[in-house]
DNA sequence: TGACACTTCAAACAAGCGTTTCAAACTAGC
DNA sequence: GCTAGTTTGAAACGCTTGTTTGAAGTGTCA
Protein backbone atom coordinates (compact mmCIF):
# COMPACT_ATOMS: atom_id res chain seq x y z
CA UNK A 1 0.00 0.00 0.00
CA UNK A 2 2.52 2.54 0.95
CA UNK A 3 4.67 1.57 -1.92
CA UNK A 4 2.48 2.97 -4.39
CA UNK A 5 0.62 5.99 -2.65
CA UNK A 6 1.97 9.23 -3.10
CA UNK A 7 4.60 10.21 -0.15
CA UNK A 8 4.19 12.98 1.18
CA UNK A 9 8.24 13.45 1.61
CA UNK A 10 10.39 16.41 0.64
CA UNK A 11 11.33 14.07 -2.42
CA UNK A 12 7.20 14.18 -3.01
CA UNK A 13 7.81 17.66 -2.56
CA UNK A 14 10.42 18.40 -5.14
CA UNK A 15 8.69 15.72 -7.60
CA UNK A 16 5.62 17.58 -7.60
CA UNK A 17 7.54 20.96 -8.88
CA UNK A 18 9.02 18.27 -10.93
CA UNK A 19 6.25 17.11 -12.70
CA UNK A 20 4.74 20.59 -12.86
CA UNK A 21 8.14 21.35 -15.03
CA UNK A 22 7.36 18.46 -17.36
CA UNK A 23 3.84 18.74 -18.12
CA UNK A 24 4.03 22.21 -18.71
CA UNK A 25 6.58 21.79 -21.21
CA UNK A 26 4.58 19.58 -22.85
CA UNK A 27 1.64 21.31 -22.74
CA UNK A 28 2.86 24.60 -23.85
CA UNK A 29 4.62 23.03 -26.93
CA UNK A 30 1.59 21.88 -28.04
CA UNK A 31 -0.70 24.50 -27.84
CA UNK A 32 1.39 27.66 -26.85
CA UNK A 33 1.56 29.79 -23.39
CA UNK A 34 -2.04 31.68 -23.97
CA UNK A 35 -3.95 28.23 -24.93
CA UNK A 36 -2.56 26.04 -22.09
CA UNK A 37 -4.63 25.76 -19.23
CA UNK A 38 -3.23 25.47 -15.72
CA UNK A 39 -6.13 22.59 -15.33
CA UNK A 40 -4.74 20.99 -18.30
CA UNK A 41 -1.04 21.05 -16.84
CA UNK A 42 -1.59 20.09 -13.32
CA UNK A 43 -3.94 17.02 -14.84
CA UNK A 44 -1.68 15.56 -16.34
CA UNK A 45 1.35 16.00 -13.04
CA UNK A 46 -1.16 14.57 -10.80
CA UNK A 47 -1.53 17.68 -8.79
CA UNK A 48 -4.04 19.84 -7.70
CA UNK A 49 -5.46 23.12 -10.00
CA UNK A 50 -3.63 25.47 -6.94
CA UNK A 51 -0.09 23.40 -7.01
CA UNK A 52 0.99 25.88 -9.73
CA UNK A 53 0.41 28.89 -7.82
CA UNK A 54 1.76 27.56 -5.01
CA UNK A 55 5.11 26.21 -6.23
CA UNK A 56 5.35 29.04 -8.98
CA UNK A 57 3.63 32.08 -8.17
CA UNK A 58 1.07 31.85 -11.87
CA UNK A 59 1.26 30.88 -14.97
CA UNK A 60 3.79 32.90 -16.34
CA UNK A 61 6.19 32.11 -13.59
CA UNK A 62 6.16 28.55 -14.52
CA UNK A 63 6.31 29.27 -18.33
CA UNK A 64 9.22 31.41 -17.53
CA UNK A 65 11.12 28.26 -15.54
CA UNK A 66 9.96 25.90 -18.74
CA UNK A 67 11.20 28.13 -21.04
CA UNK A 68 14.51 28.56 -19.09
CA UNK A 69 15.36 24.83 -18.58
CA UNK A 70 14.09 23.76 -21.80
CA UNK A 71 17.08 26.30 -23.55
CA UNK A 72 19.35 24.97 -21.09
CA UNK A 73 18.65 21.42 -21.82
CA UNK A 74 18.65 21.63 -25.85
CA UNK A 75 21.72 23.26 -25.30
CA UNK A 76 23.76 20.96 -22.75
CA UNK A 77 22.30 18.31 -25.57
CA UNK A 78 23.70 19.69 -28.60
CA UNK A 79 26.11 22.27 -28.02
CA UNK A 80 26.62 24.98 -31.05
CA UNK A 81 30.03 23.42 -31.13
CA UNK A 82 30.36 19.76 -30.93
CA UNK A 83 33.62 18.80 -29.99
CA UNK A 84 34.88 21.44 -32.37
CA UNK A 85 38.26 23.28 -31.79
CA UNK A 86 38.18 26.85 -32.29
CA UNK A 87 40.38 26.62 -35.53
CA UNK A 88 38.82 24.19 -37.17
CA UNK A 89 38.02 24.88 -40.34
CA UNK A 90 35.21 27.36 -41.06
CA UNK A 91 33.20 25.18 -43.37
CA UNK A 92 33.52 22.39 -40.53
CA UNK A 93 32.31 25.14 -38.36
CA UNK A 94 29.45 25.84 -39.91
CA UNK A 95 28.05 22.17 -40.74
CA UNK A 96 28.40 21.53 -36.81
CA UNK A 97 26.28 24.11 -36.35
CA UNK A 98 23.70 23.67 -38.36
CA UNK A 99 23.59 20.12 -37.68
CA UNK A 100 23.40 21.05 -33.76
CA UNK A 101 20.75 23.83 -34.05
CA UNK A 102 19.02 21.12 -36.44
CA UNK A 103 18.92 19.01 -33.21
CA UNK A 104 17.96 21.47 -30.84
CA UNK A 105 14.54 22.26 -32.51
CA UNK A 106 13.88 19.12 -34.21
CA UNK A 107 15.46 15.78 -32.13
CA UNK A 108 12.48 13.90 -30.77
CA UNK A 109 14.86 12.92 -28.10
CA UNK A 110 13.70 16.23 -26.47
CA UNK A 111 10.79 15.57 -27.70
CA UNK A 112 11.10 18.56 -30.18
CA UNK A 113 9.23 20.31 -27.23
CA UNK A 114 11.88 23.25 -27.44
CA UNK A 115 11.96 23.88 -31.25
CA UNK A 116 7.88 24.30 -31.04
CA UNK A 117 8.41 26.42 -28.15
CA UNK A 118 10.71 28.98 -29.54
CA UNK A 119 8.29 28.82 -32.75
CA UNK A 120 5.33 30.06 -30.74
CA UNK A 121 7.58 32.78 -28.46
CA UNK A 122 8.93 34.04 -32.19
CA UNK A 123 5.23 34.35 -33.72
CA UNK A 124 3.86 35.47 -30.43
CA UNK A 125 6.24 37.29 -27.83
CA UNK A 126 6.04 37.19 -24.40
CA UNK A 127 7.99 39.12 -21.81
CA UNK A 128 10.20 36.03 -21.76
CA UNK A 129 11.60 36.43 -25.03
CA UNK A 130 13.64 39.18 -24.25
CA UNK A 131 15.97 37.29 -22.02
CA UNK A 132 16.07 34.64 -23.98
CA UNK A 133 17.38 36.73 -26.93
CA UNK A 134 19.78 37.91 -24.34
CA UNK A 135 21.02 34.77 -23.63
CA UNK A 136 21.04 32.34 -25.79
CA UNK A 137 19.78 33.97 -29.49
CA UNK A 138 22.12 36.42 -29.52
CA UNK A 139 25.18 34.59 -28.86
CA UNK A 140 23.83 32.16 -31.48
CA UNK A 141 24.34 34.81 -33.88
CA UNK A 142 27.19 36.27 -33.10
CA UNK A 143 28.96 32.81 -33.30
CA UNK A 144 27.14 32.57 -36.77
CA UNK A 145 28.53 35.74 -37.86
CA UNK A 146 32.04 34.91 -36.86
CA UNK A 147 31.92 31.58 -39.16
CA UNK A 148 30.85 33.75 -42.27
CA UNK A 149 33.56 35.95 -41.26
CA UNK A 150 36.27 33.91 -41.65
CA UNK A 151 34.24 32.08 -44.69
CA UNK A 152 34.56 35.43 -46.47
CA UNK A 153 37.39 37.44 -45.28
CA UNK A 154 37.78 39.99 -42.31
CA UNK A 155 37.04 43.18 -44.67
CA UNK A 156 33.34 41.59 -45.35
CA UNK A 157 30.57 44.31 -45.03
CA UNK A 158 28.54 43.15 -41.47
CA UNK A 159 25.11 43.62 -43.26
CA UNK A 160 26.54 41.20 -45.83
CA UNK A 161 27.29 38.57 -42.61
CA UNK A 162 24.16 39.20 -41.46
CA UNK A 163 22.14 38.35 -44.82
CA UNK A 164 24.13 35.26 -44.85
CA UNK A 165 23.53 34.32 -41.44
CA UNK A 166 19.86 34.98 -41.68
CA UNK A 167 20.13 32.58 -44.71
CA UNK A 168 21.23 29.91 -42.96
CA UNK A 169 19.08 30.45 -40.11
CA UNK A 170 15.93 30.73 -41.83
CA UNK A 171 16.59 27.37 -43.63
CA UNK A 172 17.04 25.96 -40.71
CA UNK A 173 13.59 27.37 -39.09
CA UNK A 174 11.88 26.23 -42.33
CA UNK A 175 11.58 22.49 -40.92
CA UNK A 176 10.79 23.96 -37.42
CA UNK A 177 8.08 26.69 -38.30
CA UNK A 178 6.22 25.17 -40.65
CA UNK A 179 6.23 21.28 -40.06
CA UNK A 180 2.11 21.29 -40.65
CA UNK A 181 2.32 22.80 -44.26
CA UNK A 182 4.93 20.45 -45.30
CA UNK A 183 3.49 17.38 -43.76
CA UNK A 184 0.60 18.63 -45.85
CA UNK A 185 2.44 19.09 -49.11
CA UNK A 186 4.42 15.82 -48.62
CA UNK A 187 2.52 13.19 -46.50
CA UNK A 188 4.61 10.32 -47.90
CA UNK A 189 7.59 12.39 -47.18
CA UNK A 190 9.37 10.61 -43.78
CA UNK A 191 9.15 12.88 -40.50
CA UNK A 192 12.30 15.99 -40.77
CA UNK A 193 12.85 14.84 -37.06
CA UNK A 194 13.96 11.39 -38.42
CA UNK A 195 16.20 13.07 -41.42
CA UNK A 196 17.88 15.85 -39.88
CA UNK A 197 21.33 14.29 -41.07
CA UNK A 198 20.15 14.59 -44.57
CA UNK A 199 18.60 18.04 -43.81
CA UNK A 200 21.88 19.48 -42.20
CA UNK A 201 24.06 18.05 -45.16
CA UNK A 202 22.00 20.07 -47.92
CA UNK A 203 21.82 23.01 -46.04
CA UNK A 204 25.56 23.14 -45.31
CA UNK A 205 25.97 22.12 -48.77
CA UNK A 206 23.63 24.62 -50.24
CA UNK A 207 25.26 27.67 -47.89
CA UNK A 208 28.46 27.12 -48.44
CA UNK A 209 27.80 28.05 -52.31
CA UNK A 210 25.91 30.48 -51.59
CA UNK A 211 27.83 32.56 -49.63
CA UNK A 212 31.00 32.03 -52.58
CA UNK A 213 28.35 34.65 -54.44
CA UNK A 214 29.94 37.05 -52.13
CA UNK A 215 33.42 36.09 -52.06
CA UNK A 216 35.76 39.55 -53.36
CA UNK A 217 37.11 38.07 -56.73
CA UNK A 218 40.63 38.53 -55.27
CA UNK A 219 40.98 35.71 -58.65
CA UNK A 220 40.06 36.51 -62.01
CA UNK A 221 36.05 35.75 -62.23
CA UNK A 222 34.70 33.11 -63.24
CA UNK A 223 31.69 33.47 -65.73
CA UNK A 224 29.49 33.39 -63.11
CA UNK A 225 26.98 36.61 -63.40
CA UNK B 1 -27.41 35.57 -49.83
CA UNK B 2 -29.04 32.65 -51.81
CA UNK B 3 -31.99 34.47 -52.70
CA UNK B 4 -30.59 37.66 -53.98
CA UNK B 5 -33.06 38.73 -55.67
CA UNK B 6 -34.07 41.65 -53.41
CA UNK B 7 -31.23 43.90 -52.97
CA UNK B 8 -32.74 46.19 -50.09
CA UNK B 9 -30.51 48.30 -47.76
CA UNK B 10 -27.84 46.10 -49.30
CA UNK B 11 -25.52 49.09 -48.47
CA UNK B 12 -25.65 49.26 -45.07
CA UNK B 13 -25.72 45.69 -44.52
CA UNK B 14 -22.55 45.26 -47.18
CA UNK B 15 -20.79 48.15 -44.77
CA UNK B 16 -21.25 46.24 -41.88
CA UNK B 17 -20.04 42.92 -42.88
CA UNK B 18 -17.24 44.90 -44.91
CA UNK B 19 -16.21 46.63 -41.65
CA UNK B 20 -15.98 43.11 -40.02
CA UNK B 21 -13.99 41.97 -42.20
CA UNK B 22 -11.24 44.55 -42.05
CA UNK B 23 -11.04 44.32 -38.48
CA UNK B 24 -11.00 41.27 -38.15
CA UNK B 25 -8.10 41.00 -40.53
CA UNK B 26 -6.48 43.59 -38.39
CA UNK B 27 -7.02 41.82 -34.87
CA UNK B 28 -6.13 38.15 -36.27
CA UNK B 29 -2.89 39.39 -37.57
CA UNK B 30 -1.75 41.04 -34.46
CA UNK B 31 -3.15 38.38 -31.98
CA UNK B 32 -4.13 35.30 -33.65
CA UNK B 33 -7.16 33.52 -34.10
CA UNK B 34 -7.67 32.26 -30.67
CA UNK B 35 -6.85 35.31 -28.84
CA UNK B 36 -8.76 37.60 -31.29
CA UNK B 37 -12.16 38.34 -28.86
CA UNK B 38 -15.58 38.90 -30.96
CA UNK B 39 -15.87 42.26 -28.78
CA UNK B 40 -12.89 43.66 -29.79
CA UNK B 41 -13.24 43.34 -33.38
CA UNK B 42 -16.99 44.13 -33.48
CA UNK B 43 -16.11 47.72 -31.28
CA UNK B 44 -12.98 48.62 -33.98
CA UNK B 45 -15.74 47.71 -36.75
CA UNK B 46 -18.16 49.95 -34.66
CA UNK B 47 -20.92 47.35 -34.81
CA UNK B 48 -22.80 45.01 -31.93
CA UNK B 49 -21.03 42.23 -30.17
CA UNK B 50 -23.56 39.78 -31.98
CA UNK B 51 -23.00 41.00 -35.45
CA UNK B 52 -20.12 38.40 -36.13
CA UNK B 53 -22.56 35.59 -35.20
CA UNK B 54 -25.19 37.60 -37.51
CA UNK B 55 -23.31 37.83 -40.77
CA UNK B 56 -20.94 34.78 -40.33
CA UNK B 57 -22.06 31.86 -38.17
CA UNK B 58 -19.47 32.48 -35.66
CA UNK B 59 -15.77 33.47 -35.02
CA UNK B 60 -14.35 30.42 -37.05
CA UNK B 61 -16.67 31.95 -39.44
CA UNK B 62 -15.42 35.07 -40.30
CA UNK B 63 -12.17 33.65 -39.91
CA UNK B 64 -12.30 31.98 -42.78
CA UNK B 65 -13.51 34.65 -45.08
CA UNK B 66 -10.74 36.87 -43.93
CA UNK B 67 -7.88 34.51 -44.67
CA UNK B 68 -9.02 33.67 -48.18
CA UNK B 69 -9.85 37.09 -48.49
CA UNK B 70 -6.23 38.47 -47.69
CA UNK B 71 -5.10 35.24 -49.88
CA UNK B 72 -6.76 36.16 -52.87
CA UNK B 73 -6.10 40.01 -52.01
CA UNK B 74 -1.93 39.48 -51.46
CA UNK B 75 -1.65 37.13 -54.58
CA UNK B 76 -3.81 39.80 -56.67
CA UNK B 77 -1.56 42.45 -55.74
CA UNK B 78 1.47 40.44 -56.03
CA UNK B 79 1.31 37.64 -58.81
CA UNK B 80 3.83 35.52 -58.55
CA UNK B 81 4.56 35.51 -62.26
CA UNK B 82 5.01 39.27 -62.44
CA UNK B 83 4.26 40.18 -65.76
CA UNK B 84 7.16 37.14 -66.39
CA UNK B 85 6.66 35.38 -70.20
CA UNK B 86 6.83 30.98 -69.41
CA UNK B 87 10.06 31.06 -71.43
CA UNK B 88 12.14 33.98 -69.43
CA UNK B 89 15.23 32.28 -68.36
CA UNK B 90 14.94 30.48 -64.78
CA UNK B 91 16.53 32.83 -63.00
CA UNK B 92 14.51 35.66 -63.92
CA UNK B 93 11.72 33.23 -62.67
CA UNK B 94 13.50 33.01 -59.12
CA UNK B 95 13.91 36.50 -58.85
CA UNK B 96 10.56 37.21 -59.70
CA UNK B 97 9.16 34.41 -57.39
CA UNK B 98 11.15 35.56 -54.09
CA UNK B 99 10.59 39.48 -54.80
CA UNK B 100 6.70 38.91 -55.08
CA UNK B 101 6.70 36.26 -52.14
CA UNK B 102 8.12 38.58 -49.96
CA UNK B 103 6.10 41.27 -51.04
CA UNK B 104 2.95 39.48 -49.91
CA UNK B 105 4.22 38.34 -46.41
CA UNK B 106 6.15 41.57 -45.71
CA UNK B 107 4.76 44.53 -47.79
CA UNK B 108 2.63 47.82 -45.53
CA UNK B 109 0.57 47.71 -48.47
CA UNK B 110 -0.98 44.83 -47.23
CA UNK B 111 -0.21 46.11 -43.65
CA UNK B 112 1.81 42.66 -43.71
CA UNK B 113 -1.57 40.95 -42.42
CA UNK B 114 -1.84 38.58 -44.81
CA UNK B 115 2.04 37.42 -43.55
CA UNK B 116 1.36 37.09 -40.11
CA UNK B 117 -1.98 35.53 -40.32
CA UNK B 118 -0.10 32.95 -42.63
CA UNK B 119 2.78 32.63 -39.76
CA UNK B 120 0.18 32.06 -37.07
CA UNK B 121 -1.51 29.60 -38.86
CA UNK B 122 1.44 27.61 -39.38
CA UNK B 123 2.63 27.55 -36.41
CA UNK B 124 -0.99 27.01 -34.76
CA UNK B 125 -2.93 25.53 -37.70
CA UNK B 126 -7.14 26.08 -37.62
CA UNK B 127 -9.65 23.67 -39.67
CA UNK B 128 -8.88 26.19 -42.32
CA UNK B 129 -5.25 25.37 -43.29
CA UNK B 130 -6.14 22.11 -45.18
CA UNK B 131 -7.92 25.10 -48.06
CA UNK B 132 -5.28 27.20 -47.85
CA UNK B 133 -2.11 24.36 -48.36
CA UNK B 134 -4.17 22.93 -51.27
CA UNK B 135 -5.97 26.49 -53.17
CA UNK B 136 -2.83 28.83 -52.55
CA UNK B 137 0.26 27.53 -51.25
CA UNK B 138 0.84 23.86 -53.31
CA UNK B 139 0.45 25.34 -56.14
CA UNK B 140 3.22 28.41 -55.10
CA UNK B 141 5.16 25.20 -53.73
CA UNK B 142 4.81 23.39 -57.50
CA UNK B 143 5.73 26.48 -59.69
CA UNK B 144 8.62 26.83 -57.27
CA UNK B 145 9.87 23.29 -57.94
CA UNK B 146 9.33 23.98 -61.72
CA UNK B 147 11.65 26.63 -61.44
CA UNK B 148 14.24 24.70 -59.68
CA UNK B 149 13.80 21.81 -62.36
CA UNK B 150 14.63 24.42 -64.88
CA UNK B 151 17.91 25.50 -63.02
CA UNK B 152 19.33 21.77 -62.14
CA UNK B 153 18.05 19.89 -65.70
CA UNK B 154 14.97 17.43 -66.27
CA UNK B 155 17.02 14.41 -64.94
CA UNK B 156 17.34 16.31 -61.24
CA UNK B 157 15.61 13.66 -58.42
CA UNK B 158 12.55 15.39 -57.19
CA UNK B 159 14.01 15.37 -53.53
CA UNK B 160 16.73 17.95 -54.49
CA UNK B 161 14.25 20.00 -56.02
CA UNK B 162 12.05 19.53 -52.91
CA UNK B 163 15.11 20.56 -50.72
CA UNK B 164 16.35 23.47 -52.75
CA UNK B 165 12.83 25.01 -53.00
CA UNK B 166 12.41 24.79 -48.87
CA UNK B 167 15.93 26.90 -48.87
CA UNK B 168 14.14 29.65 -51.14
CA UNK B 169 11.35 29.25 -48.90
CA UNK B 170 12.64 29.20 -45.73
CA UNK B 171 15.46 32.22 -46.49
CA UNK B 172 11.71 34.41 -47.50
CA UNK B 173 10.04 33.27 -44.54
CA UNK B 174 13.03 33.80 -41.82
CA UNK B 175 12.00 37.68 -42.21
CA UNK B 176 7.93 36.66 -41.71
CA UNK B 177 8.11 34.12 -38.82
CA UNK B 178 10.99 35.69 -36.79
CA UNK B 179 10.85 40.15 -36.90
CA UNK B 180 10.17 39.92 -33.00
CA UNK B 181 13.59 38.43 -32.48
CA UNK B 182 15.68 39.85 -35.45
CA UNK B 183 14.25 43.33 -33.72
CA UNK B 184 15.89 42.83 -30.50
CA UNK B 185 18.83 41.45 -32.35
CA UNK B 186 19.04 43.73 -34.53
CA UNK B 187 17.43 47.19 -33.34
CA UNK B 188 19.61 49.61 -35.30
CA UNK B 189 18.56 48.38 -38.66
CA UNK B 190 15.30 49.45 -40.75
CA UNK B 191 12.33 47.24 -40.60
CA UNK B 192 12.75 44.59 -43.10
CA UNK B 193 9.18 45.68 -44.89
CA UNK B 194 11.41 48.77 -46.10
CA UNK B 195 14.13 46.80 -47.85
CA UNK B 196 12.16 44.25 -49.72
CA UNK B 197 14.32 44.90 -53.13
CA UNK B 198 17.29 44.31 -51.18
CA UNK B 199 16.33 40.80 -49.13
CA UNK B 200 15.38 39.95 -52.97
CA UNK B 201 18.40 40.45 -54.42
CA UNK B 202 20.34 38.74 -51.41
CA UNK B 203 17.89 35.53 -51.14
CA UNK B 204 18.19 35.28 -55.27
CA UNK B 205 21.73 35.63 -55.34
CA UNK B 206 22.57 33.04 -52.22
CA UNK B 207 20.18 30.89 -53.55
CA UNK B 208 21.30 30.27 -57.08
CA UNK B 209 24.37 30.17 -55.92
CA UNK B 210 23.42 27.65 -53.50
CA UNK B 211 21.54 25.42 -56.20
CA UNK B 212 24.64 25.37 -58.09
CA UNK B 213 25.75 22.84 -55.45
CA UNK B 214 23.45 19.74 -57.18
CA UNK B 215 24.37 20.40 -60.38
CA UNK B 216 26.10 17.57 -62.12
CA UNK B 217 29.24 18.15 -63.48
CA UNK B 218 29.52 15.64 -65.48
CA UNK B 219 29.11 17.23 -69.01
CA UNK B 220 31.66 19.71 -70.01
CA UNK B 221 28.64 22.53 -70.35
CA UNK B 222 29.35 26.04 -71.18
CA UNK B 223 28.66 28.50 -68.54
CA UNK B 224 24.22 29.12 -68.58
CA UNK B 225 24.10 32.79 -69.27
C1' DT C 1 -49.84 53.84 -44.79
C1' DG C 2 -49.09 49.29 -43.13
C1' DA C 3 -47.33 44.67 -43.57
C1' DC C 4 -43.01 42.67 -44.16
C1' DA C 5 -38.19 41.07 -44.07
C1' DC C 6 -33.88 42.41 -42.70
C1' DT C 7 -30.55 44.38 -39.44
C1' DT C 8 -29.08 46.25 -35.04
C1' DC C 9 -29.12 46.60 -30.16
C1' DA C 10 -28.63 45.95 -24.98
C1' DA C 11 -28.77 42.40 -22.02
C1' DA C 12 -28.08 38.03 -20.54
C1' DC C 13 -26.36 33.19 -20.72
C1' DA C 14 -23.39 29.16 -20.03
C1' DA C 15 -18.82 27.77 -20.06
C1' DG C 16 -14.03 28.19 -19.21
C1' DC C 17 -10.27 30.72 -17.41
C1' DG C 18 -6.46 31.92 -13.62
C1' DT C 19 -6.43 32.43 -9.09
C1' DT C 20 -7.67 32.33 -4.07
C1' DT C 21 -9.27 30.37 0.12
C1' DC C 22 -8.90 27.64 4.07
C1' DA C 23 -9.21 23.31 6.14
C1' DA C 24 -6.97 18.79 6.05
C1' DA C 25 -2.86 15.98 5.53
C1' DC C 26 1.71 15.57 6.15
C1' DT C 27 6.82 15.96 7.82
C1' DA C 28 10.24 17.45 10.96
C1' DG C 29 12.10 18.89 15.40
C1' DC C 30 11.48 18.57 20.21
C1' DG D 1 3.26 12.35 21.02
C1' DC D 2 2.97 17.22 20.34
C1' DT D 3 3.60 21.41 17.97
C1' DA D 4 5.11 24.31 14.04
C1' DG D 5 5.66 24.78 9.35
C1' DT D 6 4.89 23.08 4.79
C1' DT D 7 2.23 20.98 1.09
C1' DT D 8 -2.11 19.33 -0.81
C1' DG D 9 -7.10 19.29 -1.67
C1' DA D 10 -12.00 20.58 -2.89
C1' DA D 11 -14.54 24.33 -3.59
C1' DA D 12 -15.43 28.71 -4.95
C1' DC D 13 -14.44 33.52 -6.67
C1' DG D 14 -14.22 37.07 -10.14
C1' DC D 15 -13.57 37.69 -14.71
C1' DT D 16 -13.67 37.05 -19.78
C1' DT D 17 -15.14 34.43 -23.47
C1' DG D 18 -18.41 33.16 -27.65
C1' DT D 19 -22.97 33.00 -28.32
C1' DT D 20 -28.06 33.68 -27.87
C1' DT D 21 -32.24 36.23 -27.08
C1' DG D 22 -36.15 39.09 -28.05
C1' DA D 23 -37.30 43.68 -28.71
C1' DA D 24 -36.44 47.85 -31.35
C1' DG D 25 -35.04 50.08 -35.49
C1' DT D 26 -34.80 50.43 -40.69
C1' DG D 27 -36.08 50.54 -45.44
C1' DT D 28 -39.00 48.40 -49.26
C1' DC D 29 -42.98 47.47 -51.73
C1' DA D 30 -47.88 46.74 -52.30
Amino acid sequence: MSGSSRPNSSAAQAATRRALLDSGADVFAEVGFHNATTREICRRANANVAAINYHFGDKTGLYSEVLAEQSRVARERFPSTDGLTANAAPAEQLRVFIRSFLQRVLSPDLHARHGRIMAREMVEPTAALDRLVSEAIRPDAERLTAIMRRLLGPKTPAATLRLCGMSVVGQILFYCHCQPVIQRLFPDQPADAARIDELAQHITGFSLAGVQNYRTPVAPRRAQR
